[in-house]
DNA sequence: ATGAAAGCGCTAACAG
DNA sequence: CTGTTAGCGCTTTCAT
């Protein structure tokens, strides 16, 4: 170990050159070091040579988890913690975030939580105690209490895509409610009164956000819930296929469906594929779904607007850190309906007599 | 600043409590407290007790920065360079990447480079400076010298997905060339002559790779090269839909098209939507394509096995770091073939002639 | 303009 | 079983 202490200019070899070796090389004080590497001013040319010089010739690295250690005590890195990383919309959120983060020199610690309260919690706690600046966090968790003494301590927090269920954590989310209530409406406005949603499970908040609005779209235009329309709890793309036969199995079926979410709508895609009804039934789901612009008739969605609730929430983040002291806020970033056809099919005749519309 | 000093005992406030504090709440030693914190042996329960008591009192988070700098010099820290984040490809590949080192208690580092060099030598610089004690990295740059240096003191280096240009570099790969032409004698088999082929620029390594496996296949069946049907440079879905057209324009077009990337290959699968050759022209994939399940007739591809491939980078890294000495070596995970379909097309009589076909 | 010394929060090495 | 001391690599006083 204390080889160091007898060769204090192994050039190469294992092990790092340290700012001492630098120093003792360029014949100056390892203050000038520092000086020269944080490019502070006031140093003679010359000896800003020699240094560089020496910092080369030895290949020294500057070590920020040392200098972190005595200033500030900010390391400059967040952590993200997202459902799960291989998945479209979390890619698209974390991508908007590393970009912002590293405009302003943040290095992103990125980890998959996949819907586990006791992971979300673990990782966050193992990222606390790498001294992140921030957490980034789109929750699986019922409560983020567990977070208390690490916010009281200074570490900002902010929540993206799901509302959380502390009060004083700001969030950044999409407008899941209006964007499923208009989506809802656009099929009402096409003479669909029959609508089916099929939807994730309701502790889900953004997906009991969607069902919500799909409820209120339809009262909006006095049309009567039917419980036999609604299927909750469908996880997996089979499991909406597999919903979607059933909804169109019943003896009043719908005649449009509202999918709410990405997997969900390209279960309902095969299923109206499999039943020779893609042209018939009328579709729109939520999410981008990367299928959607490929199938025929194209896809009808509400899109959310991934690249402004990553940055915003980075921003939101790092407003935080600067002192900002206003009080938490939950930002509702407006989604987008993307009309492709599937949407816009309208409803047969007969279910769009005036006289069933007005309240069943 | 000094604070510190005067009020040993904030509980909560800025600023977090530290071992010290820990230790005088406790009535006992840092050492203790540092043993206590790290599960280590020998300590009374009644002490473990009293410290285990002032840390929650007093929300105590162990400095794994700090601690860090004084043993070993790890940081169980990685950094993983991939081209974007929000890519299919890379997201799985970071994922599984992420999956193997949780199981060992490394955190990840994300960063995407698009395809630029310089950003690539920035960022990695940028994060040996953080001290990572290794680095995957999915190349851009045509050469890795720039790590020479730091390579020399320690750090551990693995290329996924396309071979690096410095040999003493790790690698793992998928089998380019041989899926490439897997996928091309699987076109030959169903008689086709006449087979395009479209790439991306020839300066990606995986993209030359590709290209040489489909010309292997045809001369494997001592069918001649035509230049017409090989379109390199492409790199949207834009580009590649325009490309088919083209050569399906030709005066004697192919009647079977191998699309050696996923963004090609869903272009290929626009125009031929467009032009109603569908089920008429055979088509294969490379990737995994989001919607090759989901269109008519569904996508044959070559899938890469990005699980592998990521969980296979990551322990290789490993065995660099627990100091394994072998010579650098490149490991090639296979392809499978998925048949779905649209690779099933047969071509039309004419062109399945016996006398050309010499030996099928 | 440069340097010496102290200390960030922690742990290895050695007492007691 | 517990505590003291020194020091990881750097930066912040404060001298010179």
């Amino acid at each position: 170990m204390n080889s160091r202490r007898t060769s204090p200019e192994r050039p190469t070899g294992p092990g790092r050159a340290t700012m001492r070796d630098v120093a003792s090389r360029a014949g100056v004080s390892v203050k000038t070091v520092s000086r020269v590497v944080n490019d502070e001013a006031g140093v003679t040319d010359e000896l800003v040579r020699r240094v560089t010089a020496a910092v080369t010739e030895l290949g020294y690295r500057h070590n920020l988890t040392a200098s972190h250690l005595r200033r500030g005590h900010r390391t400059a890195s967040i952590g993200v913690l997202v459902q799960d990383l291989s998945n479209e919309f979390c890619g698209a959120v974390l991508r908007a975030i590393e970009d912002r983060a590293r405009a302003e020199g943040v290095v992103v610690i990125a980890s998959s939580i996949d819907e586990d309260a006791e992971r979300e919690r673990e990782t966050a706690h193992g990222l606390v105690a790498r001294r992140i600046d921030g957490l980034i966090l789109m929750p699986a968790s019922r409560h983020q209490d567990y977070l208390d003494t690490d916010r009281a301590s200074g570490l900002a927090v902010v929540a993206v895509d799901r509302r959380p269920l502390v009060t004083e954590i700001d969030a950044v989310v999409a407008d899941n409610q209006g964007g499923a209530a208009e989506a809802v409406g656009h099929l009402i406005a096409h003479g669909h009164r029959r609508i089916a949603f099929l939807g994730d499970s309701e502790s889900i908040a953004t997906a009991a956000e969607r069902r919500d609005g799909y409820r209120m779209a339809l009262r909006a235009s006095r049309i009567g819930q039917d419980p036999a329309l609604e299927r909750m709890d469908l996880r997996t793309t089979e499991d909406a296929t597999r919903a979607t036969h059933e909804v169109l199995g019943l003896d009043d079926p719908p005649t449009a469906i509202f999918a709410a979410r990405n997997v969900i709508c390209t279960g309902a895609v095969v299923a109206l594929q499999q039943l020779s009804l893609s042209g018939t039934v009328a579709l729109v789901g939520f999410d981008e779904v990367a299928i959607g612009e490929f199938v025929e008739p194209r896809v009808t969605v509400v899109r959310q607007d991934t690249h402004t609730i990553g940055a915003n929430a980075f921003d939101r983040l790092l407003a935080r850190l600067d002192g900002d002291q206003a009080p938490a806020s939950i930002e509702v970033v407006p989604t987008t309906l993307v009309k492709r056809g599937s949407g816009e099919i309208r409803a047969p005749r007969k279910s769009a007599k005036p006289r069933r519309a007005v309240r069943r």
